[in-house]
DNA sequence: CTTATAACCTAGTAGTTCTATAGGTTAATA
DNA sequence: TATTAACCTATAGAACTACTAGGTTATAAG
């Protein structure tokens, strides 16, 4: 399951995104229109811009803008940040990879198998999606 | 992430599936070759009888064993009983529908046309993976 | 009939994670 | 100088996870 901070760190980027270029956009205006706590989202879009995704300005007509064009910033990304793994088992992650303690070997192992083909899957979908392609309504 | 519980199921599923046919599986060999906690094994052997993947017998040279054949065992049913939804938001599940409180509308949610393609794509998978293709080794 | 075995059942609990909230500070703009 | 909006730290209730404890019931072997 998708943690409440990763949809809403989604659907923020996705508001964000289909602002007229550079135009900042307040935590306070993302928060109304999608219906998200504004603490808590302050607290997302700062993790946001902390991993180099939203550049910010303060004060009067500040607010969070991308950084990079919404073709550029792939789903995959995004979820890493907000997330963590993609895989549904850290014994077949790529980028947050852990050995498994009750494993005696990865070969033998039948989720090990299975969670490798649901990874590459939906790896596949989240690579090919990026910002623009979800922004567009 | 998939919980221990599902993956020490599966693990278990898998290890049963390997017998010869209908012999019956104490929960305390599964435990000691597959390295999961007895009493936490027997929880989930239960929970997998009482929905209807084994059959059990008490007393002396009992154990569990498969009720249905490996082959007739999709790992979409497995994972359902278990983890619960496939699906990464309760929105777009197939079995464990919930709307969202703070969308609008599904048509035009970034969040929700992006997971129903991550939805579909897992299906496929964990559908046409059956427990006989996970037990091999 | 007795003993051993192994499933069955209920309850609880330590630890972690999630989803925020509170209460400020800092920097930019008007 | 006042206002605005991002930035930062700490905290807290609720839910969930991964077990553990301590039994009871049914079956099989001797």
């Amino acid at each position: 399951m998708l943690s409440k901070k990763t949809k809403y760190g989604i659907k923020a980027l996705s508001f964000i995104a289909k602002q007229p270029e550079g135009k900042p956009v307040q935590t306070a205006e993302i928060s109304r229109t999608q219906n998200i706590s504004q603490k808590f989202l302050e607290s997302i879009l700062l993790e946001l811009r902390k991993s180099g995704f939203l550049g910010s300005k303060k004060g009067k007509g500040g607010g969070y803008y991308l950084i990079k064009e919404p073709e550029e910033i792939k789903m995959t990304a995004v979820i890493r940040i907000l997330e963590g793994p993609i895989a549904m088992v850290p014994c077949v992650s790529l980028n947050y990879y852990e050995k498994c303690r009750d494993c005696v070997s990865e070969e033998t192992c039948s989720v090990h198998a299975l969670m490798i083909q649901v990874r590459d899957s939906t790896l596949k979908v989240l690579g090919e999606n990026t910002l623009a392609d979800i922004a567009v309504k």
